[in-house]
DNA sequence: CTGCACACGTGACAC
DNA sequence: TGTGTCACGTGTGCA
């Protein structure tokens, strides 16, 4: 009676638990057969090293990519998760125009900026800023939020490149203006 | 008595993962007081979303992705199709010695070496390099060719990651960056 | 009372 | 044979 839900709930939570580590251990370069804490010890080494990496990367560097991008991750909760931060970045060429639809386009969230960052070099720009979302909110909320930003910055990197850039797009697409690697005599345009 | 060190046994198995488990939950930007399965799930996105902005940051970028990786695209043809480059890319953890394996590899294909750069950072290595390919080539020649060089590059990266290479990682003197790997034309130093 | 989440001990199976 | 891990059912505390 009761007693069977109570075993029923129990094996459902089991599975629902053994399912994420079995994705986890998809997601992982990892051997397969794995001890469960090992494999969590795992992956609490790689979200370690995906972590100081990807800081390491948008945070400290401030140089636009030479590849238009957007980027955007929670940061951190205020105590209580009363609140909490994301950071956001945005590289693509230098057109100072885009600031205004980029304000728009934030402003729609109503969410206060903690800070921004413009940086400029040899004709591509990076916006970096840092906003913030009072008031209580779940995880999925955040989550959402912070997708929502990503997309956003998305389609106004659209709409910068649209109409002008559409032939360039179309015959080279995300290479235009890539760091000379190798052509140390040929100069590119 | 062999049944009180089995769950004694059994109890240091759940603190062990407990203690990962919360050590998670440090490391999680989005996370106190959740389910223990929530908290799993969490892992996994951020551990999705860390790994594509890695991946994506990685296109022509020089510096390693975190993640094992081989790239091969055509780069561009020569006028009149009478010769095209390739660009190829590979990714993995620092080992100089398969340095050694990957000019064997490449060699086979008797392509012409345009250039090559080796970055590392915090023990992983990336070799980005530029091949020509002389000659006329069909549409579907190229594009076999190019999926060949990837395909090779995958088979390097699996002999790094076998147990033999432990012996080769040993035993190989460890000649620093100097290995003569693209000597097609110009003396190295 | 009912659902929900956790820790515990135990049988089963592997080396 | 013990010394591991795993899944299961159950007891307990919390909304």
């Amino acid at each position: 009676m009761a007693l069977k839900s109570h075993s029923e709930a129990e094996r459902r939570r089991r599975e629902r638990i053994n399912a994420h580590l079995t994705t986890l251990r998809g997601l992982i370069p990892c051997s397969d057969k794995l001890d469960k804490a090992s494999l969590l010890a795992e992956v609490i080494s790689h979200v370690k090293r995906l972590k100081n990496n990807a800081t390491e990367m948008s945070k400290g560097c401030i140089v636009p990519s030479e590849v238009d991008e957007v980027r955007a991750e929670m940061e951190r909760l205020g105590m209580n998760s009363e609140s909490f931060s994301i950071k956001a970045s945005l590289s693509c060429d230098d057109r100072p125009e885009i600031l205004a639809d980029l304000k728009n386009t934030l402003q729609a969230f109503k969410l206060k900026t903690l800070g921004a960052e413009i940086s400029t070099l040899s004709g591509r720009m990076k916006v970096v800023f840092l906003l913030a979302c009072e008031g209580n909110t779940t995880e999925t909320e955040r989550h959402l939020l912070t997708a929502s930003i990503q997309q956003a910055l998305k389609s106004v990197l659209d709409r910068a490149s649209s109409p002008q850039d559409f032939l360039l797009r179309t015959s080279y697409p995300n290479k235009r203006r890539r760091i000379p690697l190798f052509e140390s005599s040929s100069s590119s345009s």
